[in-house]
DNA sequence: AATGAATGAGACTTCATTCAT
DNA sequence: TATGAATGAAGTCTCATTCAT
């Protein structure tokens, strides 16, 4: 079987992917909890034998998901970091587009919307700080080029920008959950326009 | 039991509200799926008997706790209407400071950080929506009142307003989860010049 | 249902004796790793909720199932020393009798035979030491009779013989269950006279 | 691989050689059960499917130890009864030191204790009994001749004397599991004497 | 009103075994 | 001959909920 398709997307590891796809989805809509294994399994065309075969725990799954989410996470910044050097503001205007971005990806959302119930786990914990830490450290790089190119204020510290920047990210990812994310674009201007008002302080 | 006790603290449905508590600070820590009714019975000092004899499922407790949510967030906006008729800058600084008193509750915090996995049950979701139209409306008379009084902006709706007030009092309270409540304290003065530059538009 | 019964065997408390019970035979024929718990509730008429609510682990029921035998083996022993004071010779015929009892016995032969392959358990180790070790002591001080009473060799001490008269009986315990407990009967007399031939060194 | 060593030790069914040692040493550990494939596919540094290619079931592999078991079973004796004709007390002294041996090797001891927990497989069933047999035969033909030569005791028949030496061997393999080897040099001697008064009736 | 024993569906996980490569 | 991904039955245990007392 499959022997027709030279380019076969489930081939070469395409099972593992295929679970952290599903599982990402599941609790993208239940969180970690209403996602049983089975879910899962059924969502990936795959048994539960395999499941674990690939994932020793339930847990690592959600390692998996969030680690590939830093490795999406660092791609986005990298790209950002391109344009900070010489425009700190048009990068910031990339980031915002990237925040809105995930912001009307309902399974983004959702599945960030979820993480406050979370097992306890090590690599779990360790996994959602590393994410936070790339993400604040990056924005704090941002803003300080920001403030070295005189478009960005300078009465607050570029790592205390850099936290209500991720505030009101965070603020604007759970009012997308509520709301459904159509109606983000609604907003799309005005979060340009607020986040343009709280780093240049206006 | 406690016949002889006429001011019993636990008295007239105090075991009732010891359960709502129970749950409450249980969830706050775990989320609703990871803490089981065995927990909250412990915690709270009674009998499993007892707990669905007051609640006839456990997502009863939930509701419960939303309701009285809801009872409290009235309290909060009834004192702060009474001061906005004369100075909606005055009520909003009145709310920002609400709001950081509950960013600097652990066990509300976390309570609401946990909110994004909740089970599937009519009286939750109408719960969650009537405390979010609430604040959302509450808010909302309250920037209207600011307009008229030409202390607040008006190149957007006062519902608009609102909403990014609500999505900066989440975001802060999803910072206050990750960071610990510490802290909050440094941030204190930041979000109230932040608030009053965003209703401004300066 | 059941009301005509007074003394009912199955009242107060009866259902996690008959768990213990269930499980010990269960484990005679099959070993703690093959008898399920499922196979254990079967035995005793008892849902697998019920069962845990008893015992919160399998391993518990067998920890159960070996104290309940050092409490007998206490009693057994606690005759036989009223004896042994004046004739220890007598009290160590009681013992051979006891311990031909035992392996005339199908389950507890059967259940002795398994304890060889047990769970990685805190309390399953100790209980099966302080077995032990009851039944060391108690051999050794009716051994340390009979040598103060001139009736017992003293080339050896008590102990050491103590420890022989246990391989006797745990050699005769295995014996049964390879033969089946039938034939034990043949070696009854055989084992009084090598038995009184160890301890005299005849 | 492993092409260029004619004398390879791992070759020509040392595959197979690797996996029966491993289970024997797993298993003398944990038990039967409790010994998973897995675990004796790692111990023998071998794959799941190569276990499978030489072992149709995991069973079998407790077979395989079990008759390689009896072959040296069958060897020790051999050498035993070379003794035996002209002086059966002396070949009896050899038995002696052939238990003695094998009480102090942990893992025989701990692989033995283990055998009252085994699969219902007609092949072990008949593995052990075969064992059992042996040993009881050998013995039987050992006391039959010492009866013959004079130095053993006729008031009992042979077979009846060679199970009791049965008994006394299997009650030393149990003490040794339960002790630890160590110690059992201590009984040596003890041992020698008791097994010359048993046959000699004295 | 209060208790806690009883229930059984369902969750996660293990493991012997198969089979395409 | 060797590999290891894949399978699914079966096992232990959790938990919300019921009900007799």
């Amino acid at each position: 079987m499959e022997v027709s398709d030279p380019m076969n997307t489930e081939k070469q590891g395409g099972r593992r992917d295929a679970i952290i796809e599903a599982a990402y989805s599941c609790m993208a809509r239940g969180g970690y909890d209403r996602t049983s294994t089975a879910q899962i399994c059924a969502a990936a065309g795959v048994s539960s034998g395999t499941f674990f075969h690939y994932f020793p725990t339930k847990a690592d799954v959600l390692v998996a998901i969030l680690e590939s989410g830093i490795v999406h996470t660092r791609d986005v910044f990298a790209r950002i970091r391109a344009t900070a050097a010489q425009d700190a503001q048009g990068a910031l205007d990339l980031w915002c587009e990237h925040v809105l971005q995930e912001a009307s990806d309902d399974d983004l959302a959702g599945f960030d919307s979820v993480l406050g119930a979370v097992p306890d786990h090590p690599g779990v914990a360790a996994a959602l700080k590393a994410e936070r830490a790339l993400v604040r450290d990056d924005l704090t790089e941002l803003v300080a080029l920001g403030q070295a190119q005189a478009t960005m204020r300078t009465d607050l510290t570029a790592a205390r920008i850099a936290i209500w920047l991720g505030i009101l990210a965070d603020g604007l990812l759970g009012h997308a959950v509520q709301e459904g994310s159509t109606g983000i674009d609604e907003l799309r201007s005005e979060f340009v326009d607020i986040v343009g008002q709280l780093v240049r302080g206006t």
